[in-house]
DNA sequence: ATTATTTTGTGCAATACTGTACAAAATAAT
DNA sequence: ATTATTTTGTACAGTATTGCACAAAATAAT
């Protein structure tokens, strides 16, 4: 009886991980609809046999590279906040990203995650469900930062903290669409300036 | 020489406007790229060769249709104001319209003009072209709109009319695109007040 | 009635799509 | 070497796509 080093059968040409991340630029670039599996295989060398055998369908494949975007996008730092952190400060830090990262990006698709939001959301899809669901856990995890601030009262007491993350939230989303007609990065900074300016964030100085 | 009454030739068997509106309900459920001249055609019995002959292509049955959503949307109010009207007052009404109609959409399908924006901005496509001037003349509207609103001292003198503008039409997107994962009119109307009442409004009471 | 004009309907071309079935190839374990 | 396992490659099914060519039909003007 021995230990499996390595696992049987024929060893995959690619590796299942790096593919999403390559698949992920190709949602990101086309959307979703107008990405097929036949064009993805035809890019990437490969049969597109090969690809329902490592995601079960397409919709599966959108999933997986929506789950890898949500890693690595800007948003994801706001969503490991740490309690105690200023979270006027972390909040602008989240929007200077943004705009970093979709002035810079030269293909101007904006935010993976917004835009395939806005293709499928009313939908009768499987895919749509999820997307739904994820987007109001992502309501939900910005209210509770929302509520954190009141409670450090960086915002005012009476805050509703739920109307006020969705009103942020619909802001970063109305940002990244705003990025794909090409705005500069300091454009896009002096609207986030105006932004978290009016909203009346009390910046913790000590 | 005798008057022309009618037109001649064999008479089309469907109003063109009228079709361009039924056309613009379906791109808005659906999308672009996902609604086939073909799927159209047998949902209103026509045969698709006749689509052809009335819009020449798929791109300019929906830029036909972008035409017809602008003037009923709940901003060509807002892009038709008077001088020396209240622009406060104005934005509110023109909010609050997009909360009323698209709470009360069925179908959610948020609006229109912003879907086809998101899924064909960062196309290569001759739509794509048209559909970023346009939306480069609506900043610019919006633009001339918030320098009134300084003049007439409803707005701060010091104020980025530009950078304000760009913030505006980016919450309004933002608002459009909360509205299809379903949001109520109230919840909407909140996120109105909350967005008006800090980006600080002077009424004018005179 | 004939002609000009316009739309309709049929049929075709060329291509693309998702998904599946099944044999062939490549590897690990026995 | 044989077997189990996994991926690859080929072929197919069934359907959908945009757009065009051309005859048939329907009307206005002559």
């Amino acid at each position: 009886m021995q230990q499996e080093l390595e696992t049987r059968g024929r060893p995959p040409i690619f590796c299942h991980d790096e593919l999403v991340r390559i698949i992920t630029e190709m949602f990101w670039s086309d959307g979703y609809k107008s990405l097929s599996i036949n064009s993805i295989a035809k890019k990437l060398g490969l049969n597109r046999t090969s690809l329902y055998n490592s995601f079960k369908s397409k919709e599966n494949l959108l999933l997986e590279c929506l789950d890898y975007y949500a890693e690595q996008s800007p948003t994801a730092k706001l969503f490991q906040h740490q309690p105690q952190q200023n979270i006027s400060g972390l909040l602008t830090q989240v929007l200077y990203q943004i705009c970093r990262e979709r002035a810079n990006d030269p293909l101007k698709r904006g935010c993976l995650a917004a835009n395939i939001y806005t293709e499928l959301a009313s939908d009768k899809s499987c895919a749509a469900k999820t997307i739904l669901d994820r987007n109001e856990a992502r309501k939900k995890k910005m209210c509770l930062i929302i509520k954190r601030a009141i409670d450090q009262q960086e915002l005012p007491p009476n805050t509703d903290a739920e109307i006020c993350a969705n009103v942020i939230l619909s802001f970063m989303n109305g940002l990244n669409a705003h990025a794909k007609s090409g705005a500069t990065e300091q454009e896009m900074k002096k609207m986030c300036d105006f932004f978290i300016g009016k909203i009346g964030f009390v910046s913790l100085s000590s």
